[in-house]
DNA sequence: ATTGGTGCAAAACTTTTGCAATTCC
DNA sequence: GGAATTGCAAAAGTTTTGCACCAAT
């Protein structure tokens, strides 16, 4: 649960101040289940501590995405979306019907990532990946609508 | 070169207007090699015709995604980029080190639709895809680097 | 004629930046 | 003390929207 108080500390050692905004920031992304915007990390902070700007957020998510702490999702529509490494890489399925979203391993992306390797030499980072289609309970109303 | 008066035509038959903007827009698309920012598709029509306007790019755009006629890629950073679907899918992998962009066809792709379909029942629509990551030519510097 | 589309202007939304004041080391 | 960080305010960049006028059917 706190467990992300070495990771804060770690900050430290590299050379970076451990502040109380960025140790509020930090537990808010860890505590919350899914994915959070940073409007949703600043109104969370802001229950507890209301002068937090919203640049601060930004410039913290910014550090924690350069020390690979977080993951940054651009869904391509509305704020982007992060979310704690550390919770274990995943990716999601987001139906476009219904708006479910299915948690997918990292693994999901294997195949992917050998035939990118393979074919082009070439070394994917994907450390966050959101694809958008049809679940299986759409799939009838999809096709009745077609 | 000039096929997409076919596609413009058709649009009429579905009960939508015919207007030289939109058969300019999508023009300017098929004219051009890779992608377009709708900014970049405003500023090649206006060379030709000063008054169109950046929201009926927006507009037009909204309407050739719905009908599948062109896709948006949202690149994570800057604006969306646009481009003629008709030209033949295909994703790309895009070095982060060079800016490098490698073109891949869209059977990349096959094995992680298959393993979707097959352990998530879920049908995905990806009409592009972009891939950050290292290319060949990157991937001696960012290990003397890390 | 009528509905849909356009241009204009303004706003909405997300993210970034300059700078003075403050805080952590 | 001094450099890093914050809050505030403003701006930047992209996309959307309201509305009056205009054009395609």
């Amino acid at each position: 649960m706190t467990h992300h108080h070495e990771v804060v500390e770690a900050l430290q050692q590299i050379g970076y101040r451990l502040t109380p905004q960025r140790m509020m920031i930090l537990e808010a992304i860890a505590d919350s289940e899914g994915h959070l915007s940073a409007e949703e990390i600043h109104e969370t902070v802001r229950t507890a501590y209301p002068y937090l700007d919203i640049s601060t957020v930004y410039r913290t998510l910014d550090l924690l995405k350069t020390l690979h702490l977080v993951s940054e999702t651009d869904l391509g529509r509305g704020p982007a979306q992060y979310e704690l490494l550390s919770k274990g890489l995943h990716h999601h399925l987001i139906c476009t019907e219904c708006g479910e979203i299915l948690d997918a391993p990292n693994s999901l992306l294997d195949s992917l990532r050998h035939a990118m390797s393979e074919e082009y030499d070439f070394h994917a980072e994907i450390e966050h990946l959101a694809v958008f289609g049809i679940c299986s309970n759409c799939k009838g109303d999809a096709q009745e609508a077609g």
